[in-house]
DNA sequence: ACGTACAACCTTGCATGCAAGGAGTGCCAG
DNA sequence: CTGGCACTCCTTGCATGCAAGGTTGTACGT
């Protein structure tokens, strides 16, 4: 995770953190239209390097450019959410299919050593009950599985898939603190069903996690 | 498709798809450096509108800007063309099994009859050995399923996909024409599997035939 | 009062100017 | 002949100027 407001960083960079990160926490509702110069004056920065910016959130789905206008925020899709859990799952699973392939033992050790402090830091924060912090972890956690799978096109998609999700659960932050708990078990189990190398068993598990997951943090039904 | 050379599009526009045309076609090497205005003289346009297209490049991954020096192509990477594919296979898959999920039955009809055209359109191209138009059918078909299951986020990537895949097709066109006829016969299976509501005969039939495709059309071994 | 036409403003799209930062080259010293 | 150094050129990053297009508000005519 990048600094949000990196005083070095290049102008056009600070912008594109600067929106996007308006875009993902709410702060500019969907169907808002932003302007450059709008944009730019309070970070002091001219407009070239803030259409740059829109052009890059443009391209990731978050903007629309609508020429002479100025930018809207595409508003989150009504059935977005079902469709990124649906690729959410399609990938992870893809990944552990791939983790548990004849010598991949390699990537499926690095992977056990690396969540072994991930699922630490989630019982902690289950336990403090800081929902926002278990987001981060749980997003992460995710992340870590279909990048030691070693697919780097899978692990590009996914970390787009985060942003999305985090758009999404704008407001639902700080229900259902009890069911954290539950959500950090099932992880752990999950991370033993790839050491003992039953995909099956993970695709099943993944499956009802997602949804309990989707609806702890993004505030569905349980 | 748009147009690759379009006078009436927007200047940023043109120097965009002229410079992905030359990446995805191979007319410019893997670690080539590329500079704004060599680029944008032949086009006739300022290097800023050559900027924002090497941004857009750069976000999907073509291009890689170093600062001062100029945007390098990335090359492809050694195990690129498994991770597309195995990334085609777990969209596409998913894809289907929503398709044959309740409800969906408006959704699979129209897909049986985009498909009706594209198959015969295929059968056409393969009997006549045009190994790039059926490439371009192939692709059309596969994003046609993953289209017909409605999953925007999911149909972003599998065209991002697409890209990727033209580009690593490079060079190894004309090759094994005879078996293209053999490839549209399995579009003509899976398209059925669908049909009758089977996506574990499906993703069995994708799992060979993606790897088909892949030899066929990338040159790898059959 | 309502519809229409005009005009002013606000927006982006693009070209250009300026400055900063590397990379490569040529020269000089040892 | 080789190593080090300075210089020059080429590159991008960003600001700004100008023009085109669209929208909105207003005033007028009916």
């Amino acid at each position: 995770m990048p600094p949000i407001d990196d005083p070095a960083a290049p102008a056009a960079e600070r912008a594109y953190r600067a929106v996007k990160e308006d875009i993902l926490t709410g702060a500019v509702r969907g169907g808002s239209l932003l302007s450059e110069v709008e944009v730019g004056a309070p970070l002091g920065i001219s407009r070239t390097p803030v259409h740059e910016a829109f052009l890059r959130l443009q391209a990731e789905g978050l903007l629309e450019l609508v020429p002479r206008r100025g930018a809207v925020v595409v508003p989150v899709a009504p059935g977005e959410a079902r469709d990124v859990l649906e690729v959410r799952r399609a990938l992870e699973s893809a990944a552990v299919r791939r983790l548990v392939s004849p010598g991949q033992d390699a990537a499926r050790d690095r992977l056990a050593t690396a969540v072994v402090a991930l699922l630490a830091e989630q019982e902690r924060l289950a336990a403090a009950g800081d929902v926002a912090g278990f987001a981060r972890a749980d997003t992460e956690f995710h992340a870590t599985i279909v990048e030691a799978s070693g697919n780097a096109v899978a692990t590009g998609f996914y970390a787009s898939l985060g942003d999305r999700q985090r758009r999404m659960a704008i407001g639902s932050i700080g229900a259902h603190t009890e069911h954290l708990v539950v959500l950090a078990e099932e992880h752990r189990s999950m991370a033993a069903e790839v050491a003992a190398c039953d995909p099956d068993a993970f695709e099943a598990s993944l499956r009802g996690h997602l949804s309990r997951t989707h609806a702890v943090l993004l505030g569905g039904a349980w």
